[in-house]
DNA sequence: CTGTTAGCGCTTTCAG
DNA sequence: CTGAAAGCGCTAACAG
């Protein structure tokens, strides 16, 4: 039966007859209660819908089981699901839940955010943004035990999760020299964000490695998205240079060269092998050939950073701790 | 100054020189406060660092200002980081928080997420799922107000907000109407979901409206992805049929439909002129040429659940308010 | 094993 | 205008 108005522990008691301290027990699983008194709490709960009142629970106890998970931007690609979705999945693995918000960068409501959180009592706070960079959160988040994720401050004061974008880049390069390739072009991006700075020393670390001469004239440089892709891989076509392969910053530049290529009356992957990253899977599985690509780990940052908050950390030698987590290769067609 | 361990109303009201009563009461920004008292509580706020209880604040007043927030895959495409984010802005707005849980359609996780929801007294719960169908919600949902998002239960017995995919069908085939096409193909998506009959419904009606028998043959079923877009066009390019227009079922579908035009050595919207639907932007916007679209409006959804939820809800005549909301039409250049 | 009791930090009468 | 006092529903001693 469903009663709507407040029952409490106490009109449990009563109902059972027994003390407000046996219901309790029950409740929390206490070792110590009689059979007896277990099963006849048990009926007046169900009898009554009766339900627990978290927040007696914790001004008494002083617990929320809430996490904050406060984003910069939620929306603009699918990355932000799979890290919420990770973060989420996880909290709930340890009973916590997730109170949500949603800054669209706006440092004001960052700060207003951290307050309520922390008003609310929330057990730690995440700071996710929605691409590898340095951020500076509301300086309020120290207050509780907080980890960035998918970026970093600049002082390294605080624990962070990222991808290692360096790593990944040294792999990518490697897959395709592997396969043969030695003379490979690079697609870059033209914002000198941390993941092109990065990725672009995995690249060069790998052809060193491997004896490979890095030549500036297979580098060719645009926008983050497919015009800039496309741009840039006639560009690089243009250019009279030779090449077999070509390392594209991001997916959605290996989706604009696609088309750059096949204008060129060129073909994936038999004239030209083509590696991506992000693992975007709209783009990547659906271009003709699909796409292989480095997959940024957002569901593993997810629940990286939520275990992180939860399990004991262990006593850190040099600062909070900088984690960075694998960029996985996924295999399609492209080359 | 920060004070870590707790600090209390009553610290304030010692420091201060002044009651509890009063504190609580500048706290609250009530009418009846000297100018002094208030200044003196500010200064001793300030000065202790003091930090609200919103436990012992819920507990007295019964008000949480928290809504719960489930979804059923968060993950799978940007929409949820839309639906979510326009959800989270406006609970905002009104000074409300959202408890997340992603359930994955996991039934047994859905009806703990609203158990936990209710134990912690949300004050409204919206239920949300990533595409437009028929849906079971856990009973117990009823126990506050509730809204569907992007979903209905057969029974109508909860409101709900959906895109308005009859209208947008029919929408987007007048538009290809009024451009002077009166042969047009439809990619249509072979599961017979909600969009696809209401889609399909608006097509058939805007065809009718303009004197334009419907024939079969200009019909083709495929998967809802490139694949099933590429396929299908290709099925329909292979009859023989004239066409100048294609209306694909969604952004995806038209993704596959542009490399079957081309392989016909065809060209968009030279030849055939194309409209997709969803308005996926990571898509739409990057094919060559970009795609024009019918907008899935999630972001209005999310604002329109939110909004429900905390307004005055009208008088209801004949059951809960079953919202349709627009799929505006977004011009781009295949058409 | 169990009932009783004392608060957790806050808001809200109720008298001044 | 303001202090004192009474709980909101729960848990955690403390005596049995």
């Amino acid at each position: 039966m469903v009663n709507r108005s407040k029952v409490t522990i106490h009109d449990i008691a009563s109902r059972a007859g027994v003390g407000v301290g046996t219901v309790s027990r029950v409740l929390n699983d206490h070792p110590n209660v009689s059979p007896k008194a277990k099963a006849a709490v048990r009926a007046a709960i169900a009898e009554l819908g009766y339900r627990p009142s978290s927040a007696a629970k914790t001004l008494r106890t002083n617990r929320t089981h809430v996490l904050g998970f406060i984003t910069d931007t939620i929306a603009s690609t699918p990355y932000a699901g799979q890290i919420t979705r990770g973060a989420q999945a996880t909290a709930w693995q340890y009973g916590k839940i997730l109170l949500l918000v949603n800054s669209e960068g706006d440092v004001t409501l960052e700060n207003a955010a951290v307050e309520t959180m922390l008003d609310r009592q929330v057990e730690g706070i995440i700071y996710a943004t929605m691409y590898h960079r340095a951020v500076t959160p509301p300086a309020s988040i120290k207050a509780v035990p907080s980890v960035l994720l998918d970026c970093f401050d600049v002082e390294h004061a605080l624990p962070s999760v990222v991808p290692d974008d360096r790593r990944g880049g040294y792999r990518a390069t490697e897959i395709l020299i592997e396969r043969g390739h030695r003379r490979i072009g690079y697609l870059n991006q033209e914002d000198p964000i941390v993941a092109r700075t990065l990725r672009m020393e995995g690249c060069r670390a790998a052809l060193a490695d491997h004896g490979i001469a890095f030549d500036d004239a297979l580098v060719a440089y645009g926008n983050s998205d497919p015009d800039g892709g496309y741009a840039a891989m006639r560009d690089l076509l243009g250019r009279g240079v030779s090449l077999t392969a070509v390392f594209c910053f991001n997916d959605r530049m290996a989706m604009g060269a696609y088309d750059a290529i096949r204008e060129y009356g060129l073909k994936v992957p038999r004239d030209i092998a083509v590696i991506g990253y992000d693992n975007q899977e709209l783009i990547a599985a659906s271009l003709r050939p699909s796409l292989s690509t480095m997959e940024l780990p957002h569901y593993a940052m997810g629940v990286w950073a939520v275990r992180y908050l939860l399990e004991e950390q262990p006593p850190s030698t040099n600062g909070p701790i900088q984690a960075k987590l694998e960029c996985p290769f996924v295999e399609r067609q492209s080359l």
